[in-house]
DNA sequence: CTGTGTGCAAACTCTTTGCATAAGT
DNA sequence: ACTTATGCAAAGAGTTTGCACACAG
């Protein structure tokens, strides 16, 4: 992971108030009116790093943070996040659907212990002899998952 | 069935039977009573090539074959399966455990539109530049999901 | 016989949906 | 005002579980 696409702190720190303007810029762009809680959950996706969450964890994360909301707009906001391109859906158990706020290629870990996800930047990977897709179909992703378990 | 009293291994030997008597050996191994459950699903799932099948195709198939059995009894007897190595368990999407009766190493498609897995052979596709597990874990496995959506 | 497996239905988890209310523009 | 989101609670899918009965050894 190199100088993918992070801006510089200079240009975050230039202007205090861009923060949230820069959501709801980004919202209004997916056509999403910045509601307050579209708004409160993409400050705590977007604001950090990579991350990746379940609807429950972010709604957990979302009340503790003094938001006010339900789980089912959470989950209504990440399937919008997602169709807009903002998030990505990781699916590694039956149990639960992970997000991942990194969209860009990449593959992932996951710990079965703690269903706990890990990112494997996509540029240090390589595939070789995949077979090409069946007639008809085209390949729309593909994705790795190592699936990791402690060591005893 | 067929004889209610013993069965003597001499069975096991006679020609006509060898199928079944494979399925009944085969569970016993694993430490399984081949009841007739049991039976018509090992029969339905390793008779013919590799299959992949979700636990309501495989009752459904069953209940058509004349099999008289419940659907707990098939999520049950799919789980002790994939304990005793016979079958393992895919996770493509969200919805629906996926179980495949290839337990060697190998890879899949994913047809996204209909929910079909096709087998990608494992001796075929060769993986460069993944990191190392974290320290204190190990890899359990490598999966690969080629995610298919038809061409318009 | 004795213990294990099965069936049934209820319980459970995660996720989605419908409709009245609230908020955004 | 007019439109779009939200909240709530109920519904929904897939899967699991508990217990009485049935079957395999």
């Amino acid at each position: 992971m190199r100088s993918t696409g992070s801006k510089p702190a200079a240009e975050n720190a230039r202007q205090g108030q861009r923060h949230k303007a820069d959501f709801a810029v980004r919202l209004r762009a997916a056509q999403l009116r910045p509601t307050q809680q579209r708004l409160a959950l993409a400050r705590l996706l977007f604001s950090g790093g990579d991350r990746h969450v379940t609807a429950e964890d972010l709604h957990g994360e979302a009340l503790g943070a003094g938001a006010r909301l339900s789980l089912a707009t959470v989950y209504n906001t990440l399937h919008q996040f997602t169709q807009a391109g903002l998030l990505r859906q990781v699916i590694v158990d039956g149990d639960k659907i992970h997000f991942d706020t990194n969209t860009g290629e990449h593959h992932h870990f996951y710990v079965e212990d703690d269903g706990v996800l890990i990112d494997i930047p996509g540029s240090d990977v390589r595939i070789e002899g995949l077979p090409k897709a069946p007639s008809g179909k085209e390949i729309e992703r593909v994705d790795i998952v190592v699936r990791l378990k402690s060591r005893s």
